[in-house]
DNA sequence: CGACCAATTTGGTCAGACCAATTCTAACTG
DNA sequence: CAGTTAGAATTGGTCTGACCAAATTGGTCG
């Protein structure tokens, strides 16, 4: 997966997994660089530079006397990819923790961008809702549209908080979710709607209703993404049983 | 500052401010790891060490060849606190945005704290508002009491990704504001105004009320941050002019 | 049972070495 | 002169082995 190649990085990766599946308690000891160093075959440099990122995200710390593990709500945002992606099917709740955050961002966005879009932009905006309209009826050709729009919504509001949290979230989560193909259904009514409501706050520059409008609409995502993974969850879970039967 | 006694997270530490205040170009080659330690008096280990974690912040991108810096909005979160601090005055751009965003989650929080609340959740919440009014008038204390709420807010809602979010942004923001003797003045009416909005949420369970009147608060503190930093800012300009004058 | 001290372990750091891949340089060629 | 290319120098990745100071551990003694 994160395998950036480099020997560090897998220990890092293995680890990192190792201790988002809990599999040390809160405050315990990780084995010492030694030990962990022949444990991986390589060199206690290499394990120190893994270490040195784990405490870079917040997992554990290191201290003379040995490296603690962290709560896992201490750690920074980073590692929320990785715990969606530990278990076959991310943990639904978390995924709606995720959406609902996600959703709050996005409105904010939309404010901001509404609030201070420049006539031009605010025409492309408004292209770009139009397009998106007419699109209702290819699932990937709203997916990638929609996309599109939130990016220039984030251009426009241009706040750095806001991006930079994005990019800890996004990317890692609209990944996986492909990955697992988890694709919520969105109906083409629902996103008509969207499209209304958006046009119309548009047009008076009401940056509340748009708001309000990308909140609504992460809610509907919300219980669509949901649906689609307890789906997933039971598929799984057939297939485990049958493979258990198969041995 | 942030030097955690190990000569890595100090070189780490360095080399984070360097290119948060831009002394290297974008795309630009850090110096090879061979003469990073030649300029820190350390070994390769340790630059490796820093240089580790500076990657794990999105800061740069280790490749064979060198190692390239980053887009500053390609970076984590983690880095926000550090980019505040860089100047002696943040950039009241930057804090006006951190507020908006923080204001936003704080919405989300109480929104779903509140729906979600037990009974006996509520009533500490009720009390704790009712606390905050009493207070007004005590700087400090309301203050505190302030952050208990938003807090426990925190506690009750329970969602990990905010949460995370928090941990990055809260601890170094809060303190840094604190450093620098940023005390935004709160009207008492302010707060009166406030406690009775959140008093009245309560009462009905009101989750949306509470999330735009806590919205709306965050909106009310960064005007109030605002004028406090530009106040600072000019005491900081008037002492460097008799500073330079003196010299 | 608890306080205390010594042996061991642990992280922090350094020096020096080798490899593979990239980058740079300069000679070579059309 | 522009473009290509082969070789040299540089760079990151990794390993080994060593030393120190602080922390942990375990046993001893009051």
């Amino acid at each position: 997966m994160s395998a950036n190649s480099t020997i560090s990085h897998e220990i890092a990766s293995l680890l990192r997994d190792e201790i988002l599946r809990s599999q040390y308690r809160r405050g315990e000891r990780l084995p010492s660089e030694r030990d962990l160093a022949a444990r991986f075959n390589a060199s206690r440099g290499a394990v120190r530079e893994a270490l040195s990122q784990l405490e870079q995200l917040g997992l554990i710390r290191i201290l003379p006397g040995g490296a603690r593990v962290q709560a896992i709500d201490a750690a920074s945002i980073a590692i929320l990819g990785p715990l969606m992606a530990v278990n076959d099917v991310p943990d639904p709740l978390l995924v709606d923790q995720f959406l609902q955050t996600f959703g709050a961002l996005a409105a904010l966005t939309a404010r901001s961008a509404i609030n201070k879009a420049s006539n031009e932009e605010m025409r492309n905006l408004q292209g770009m809702v139009e397009r998106l309209g007419k699109l209702a009826g290819d699932f990937g050709a709203v997916q990638a549209q929609w996309r599109e729009l939130l990016e220039y919504l984030a251009t426009v509001a241009d706040n750095l908080a806001v991006r930079l949290i994005g990019n800890d979230l996004k990317a890692q989560f609209v990944e996986q979710m492909m990955n697992l193909g988890i694709n919520p259904v969105m109906k083409p009514a629902t996103i008509k709607q969207l499209v209304n409501s958006l046009k119309l706050a548009l047009a008076s520059k009401d940056a509340e209703l748009a708001a309000t409008t990308i909140q609504m609409h992460f809610d509907d995502l919300r219980t669509a993404v949901s649906e689609a993974i307890s789906l997933k969850q039971a598929s799984y879970q057939k297939q485990a049983v049958s493979g258990l039967a198969g041995q």
